[in-house]
DNA sequence: ACCCCGATCGTA
DNA sequence: ACGATCGGGGTT
């Protein structure tokens, strides 16, 4: 399957926060659709881990785009987030939801909720933080000819930046 | 060393 | 509405 490069990352993070709806994630022997994203970025937006400045934590977020950022949320789940825009500025695009056939019982199982995510697919900090997804053999964005519509809404389970409509939900 | 809190989820 | 569960990050 062809695959998004770091040109496709290294944009603004609005932008590729709307068009990862409908790209095709690739994670070892898994496949699905993104059908939800949000986006986190620069020093103004409270909600983003990186807002206050460079730890060791959020470095991968200050970093060049198209590589992984995977946290442990509550002490009990993992999110994934893809890095974007240039090198110094951080930025990220959480991956909310995603479409999968499941191998076993080839039923279509909506994945609604980035813990969830990481969950089905075996995502954690310890392994899959900081991979480069543009040049990993089996994690990675695939191409995709079809755009989803989609809509905007405040971000979910944050307390502060509830004024940014920077989630991304797609119709499919 | 200590404390607070969180980009969640399942159950009630 | 609430508890589970623990690492990050700021403060002492």
């Amino acid at each position: 399957m062809k695959r998004l490069r770091r040109t496709f990352f290294n944009r603004s993070t609005l932008i590729v926060a709307e068009e990862l709806l409908g790209k095709i994630l690739v994670f070892k022997n898994h496949k699905g659709i993104i059908t939800e994203t949000e986006a986190y970025m620069g020093f103004d937006d409270p909600a983003s881990h990186a807002a206050r400045g460079k730890t060791k934590r959020t470095e991968i977020m200050f970093g060049p785009p198209g590589y992984s950022y995977v946290y442990l949320i509550y002490g009990l789940y993992h999110c994934l987030n893809v890095v974007t825009e240039k090198e110094g500025f951080p930025a990220a695009v959480l991956i909310r939801g995603l479409l999968v056939q499941d191998q076993k019982t080839g039923k279509d199982i909506h994945l609604d909720g980035p813990g969830k995510i990481c969950r089905y697919l075996g995502i954690t900090t310890q392994d899959h933080n900081k991979i480069d997804i543009v040049k990993n053999e089996d994690f990675y964005v695939g191409c995709v000819k079809k755009t989803l519509g989609f809509k905007t809404t405040s971000r979910i389970g944050i307390r502060v930046g509830q004024d940014k409509l920077w989630r991304f939900v797609g119709e499919f």
